[in-house]
DNA sequence: TTAAAAAAATACCAAGTGGTATGTTTTTAA
DNA sequence: TTAAAAACATACCACTTGGTATTTTTTTAA
């Protein structure tokens, strides 16, 4: 193999296990041996490619959890198509479309906000720039919607966006709470309410 | 000092440092030999009053990060008066009187449940309990509402108690992202849109 | 083919972890 | 006053942590 790919295909190895194993058990708690170990390298090849767990933690944020996000819940609002329903389509198809595997570990990313947002500056910045992304494409799409009359012009597209990105990333991590969907199927009850409310 | 007393007073003091400690750094990273160092006292102290740390983590959701909720979310709502104003109050209020600490470090609950419920199914039952309970307060306020006129009787009492807990757990995690309180003003316009619709 | 550079393995380190065993001090009840 | 029990201190343990220094293997370019 090729000495660049190569070195690029260790590091993505690397990645999707830290990502793994950090949403299923924790960013601190994940050390780099048990990274390793899933990988079936040794801590040489790890400190060879990156020069810190901190690195890693901020390349796993950047690259696998921003991206999932970007996936999932960004890049749909960009579609073409009414803006309600693009609303409701991401929104309650994202959820109700999540195996027992992420409902038991609830989001990624609120995982890290919540875990190691207050504890370093650099963390903080990585995820609120997929906030942010996350943020200005709803308020985009809730502006679509005014202007194409699907959406009252009087809501306030930025308390919107926010309140339904609070209460998404909200419900992620209380389903933790429960075996069964009762109260995920309450909030699906909620924000259809609350997106109903707001159309024209 | 009274024998009992004492004992109890120190069990007190370990259960406050941890709280803060706990709150400040997260569980899983904050150790006991932290934590005693903290009270002054030794580890021997410690494993004398508490026989492990997950014992003294239960003992911190059920009886400090419990009561807090209880006080700051839970029994606001049982006072006598219009259930739209407590719902308003109750919500926009404690929101806005977060001192700075507690907008850095976010929601006690919330941090321990994206820590640790998916970790153990004892930390899981303590912080449901806690949900349960504000749910419950909330669904009963939503119905006095709903009987007294203030808050009309389409509305899903059940629905919008979970979706107004979701989205106050989430921003206080996605406001330890920001070093400012705009996203957090925007959400309070979120909120308040929200309580005003469901009004008779 | 060969020397250098890249990639990975091995061995190690000081510091920190939850927990235990045992000792010392303080309080209690007689 | 005294012996026992409660409260706390000290010293230790095996194990894990992030990280480093060094050696071995693999790939590259001449």
């Amino acid at each position: 193999m090729h000495q660049g790919q190569k070195s690029e295909l260790t590091k993505e190895i690397i990645l999707n296990k830290s990502f793994k194993l950090f949403y299923e058990n924790g960013f601190k708690t994940t050390s780099v041996d048990k990274i390793m170990e899933a990988t079936k390298l040794t801590k040489g090849a790890f400190y060879y490619h990156y020069k810190s767990k901190k690195e890693l933690g901020l390349a796993v944020i950047s690259l696998k959890v921003q991206r999932r996000v970007h996936e999932g819940m960004i890049a749909p609002l960009y579609k073409s198509g009414n803006a309600v329903e693009i609303l409701e389509s991401t929104f309650l198809d994202r959820i109700k479309s999540f195996p027992l595997y992420d409902k038991k570990h609830g989001c990624p990313m609120n995982n890290f906000i919540n875990e190691i947002a207050d504890y370093e500056a650099a963390y903080q910045l990585a995820l609120r720039k997929i906030i942010d992304e996350w943020r200005a494409g709803l308020i985009a799409l809730i502006e679509r919607g005014k202007a194409e009359n699907s959406i009252k012009e009087s809501v306030s597209s930025k308390a919107v966006a926010i309140y339904l990105i609070s209460a998404f990333e909200g419900i992620r991590g209380i389903r933790k709470l429960y075996d069964d969907d009762i109260i995920l199927e309450e909030y699906i009850a909620g924000l259809s309410n609350y997106i109903e409310q707001i159309k024209k």
